[in-house]
RNA sequence: CGGAGUGUAGCUCAGUUGGCUAGAGCAUCUGGUUUGGGACCAGAGGGUCGAAGGUUCAAGUCCUUUCACUCCGACCA
């Protein structure tokens, strides 16, 4: 894309009214825009970031089996009181029409997930199941804050499985642990992110959670390193420590963020809506169900938080919106038409370019856009570098650049 | 929801004990100069001072109400 057509442009200052580094960034460089406390809409290089992100997470869910829907954001009434949720969750954004019928916008999907099965699966045949979706979630937090690590309006992706055995579950769970771990890996933050112990909050005693580490968490975890695991402070005690075979001096403090959770549901919401099987002898029993998330936009902050440098974002070429920010310091046309085409070329190859191409410019601008921006890999072509048919390469996470032909380039 | 703070141009901010036609930088537009780390010169446009009400000869400035945003806390599938 040429950035001379992008709509969005940098802002030298960041937005008075945020103090998050993830907000900050990604709204002076262009990829966010903020609506309203907590709620913020994506730009284009922001939903670039957004989309990479959804389809590495959508090709894992579909590796173990998952089927993609997409679920109303519009929930009733009804199926909230059936498992006693609509009085008890404070974070549930209720909202009427002019006929004063009461929805919710939905925080989750179980109440709308459970009843779409039971329409269609009832025997042992019909299982195990998974379904996932990515989706818009609205949950009314008390405070929003930390930019887009905690907003009223999110993205999510949220998966649900079910099961006829205990066994069964636990097979789909733990390689569900994988599979959080792999995505992790792959936006770029797997190294500081670790499968953490934490409470099961009203649905069991226990669950996990992957958390980041970064000093804008506002959870506190204790590593083990060695072991390659952590548990959560609100779970922290001697019982919980023995059962995992941890060590108390061992653990290293830290602050993180949570990017992901997988929860053993069992029958709470399988029972109210009763969700069952008929087995091979003709009898009835509950289903089992897990649930697993991952909070798209917070990851996409997360990945901010952890990554970014003192000059701007750095994106991991997995996530990045443009592959290549190919920057032009020529200002005569017969040089322009050269770089034109070069940026023409690398587009056939199948490369992502994010290409400055604006007249007028000057280059430190342009640097420190770049550099703000965070693409991994810079192109510089000048036309000093012209007059030697080369290209200056920089990787955003090192200073020295080193400067090769443009046909190898091509090459 | 409790505590603290902030609302003035698209953005970042200044505006004295109430006083004349509300300012600067960035951004935008015009012209010129400049071109390897957010340049410079000259000019121009841009405001319901968050909103409503009040006090006063006079309100961005004082009072009341209200809304929004931020931070700390509580809360957090």
């Amino acid at each position: 894309m040429r950035q001379s057509q992008l709509f969005t442009k940098t802002k030298k200052e960041a937005p008075a009214d945020e103090v998050s580094k993830n907000a900050k960034l990604l709204i002076r460089a262009g990829f966010i825009n903020k609506e309203m406390a907590g709620v913020y809409s994506y730009l284009p290089l922001g939903l670039r970031v957004l989309k990479k992100v959804e389809n590495i997470i959508r090709k894992e869910m579909d590796n173990v089996g998952g089927q993609e829907i997409l679920m109303s954001s519009f929930q009733p009434k009804e199926n909230w009181e059936k498992t006693g949720r609509w009085n008890s969750m404070d974070d549930l954004y209720k909202v009427s029409d002019s006929s004063k019928r009461e929805v919710a916008l939905g925080p989750t999907h179980e109440e709308i997930v459970v009843p779409i099965l039971r329409n269609y699966a009832s025997s042992y045949k019909d299982f195990p199941v998974a379904v996932y979706q990515i989706q818009n979630k609205f949950r009314m937090e008390l405070r929003a804050k930390s930019g887009i690590l905690r907003g009223r309006e999110f993205i999510m992706k949220d998966m649900y499985s079910f099961h006829t055995s205990q066994k069964d579950f636990e097979n789909f769970y733990e390689k569900m642990k994988d599979v959080y771990k792999s995505i992790f890996q792959r936006v770029g933050i797997g190294d500081m992110t670790y499968m953490t112990f934490a409470s099961g909050g009203t649905f069991s005693k226990y669950s996990h959670e992957f958390q980041t580490v970064t000093p804008a968490g506002e959870d506190t975890i204790y590593i083990d390193k060695e072991k390659n695991i952590a548990i959560n402070k609100e779970v922290f005690n001697d019982e919980v420590l023995e059962s995992l075979g941890l060590k108390k001096e061992k653990l290293i403090e830290s602050h993180s963020i949570e990017v992901g959770n997988i929860f053993d549901l069992k029958t709470k919401y399988s029972e109210p809506f009763d969700l069952s099987f008929t087995d091979e002898k003709g009898q009835k029993h509950t289903i089992l169900m897990g649930c697993y998330g991952i909070g798209l936009s917070r990851l996409i902050g997360t990945v901010v938080e952890a990554l970014a440098d003192d000059k701007g974002i750095i994106w991991p070429e997995s996530i990045s919106p443009f592959q290549i920010h190919l920057v032009s310091l020529c200002t005569d046309e017969a040089d322009i038409k050269k770089v034109d085409n070069l940026y023409e070329r690398l587009k056939l190859q199948g490369k992502e370019v994010l290409y400055d191409d604006r007249i007028g410019v000057r280059p430190g601008e342009k640097f420190a856009d770049s550099d703000l921006i965070g693409m991994p890999t810079r192109y510089i072509i000048s036309p000093k570098t012209l007059a030697n048919e080369s290209v200056e390469i920089k990787k955003r996470t090192e200073s020295e650049a080193k400067i090769i032909s443009i046909d190898e380039l091509l090459k």
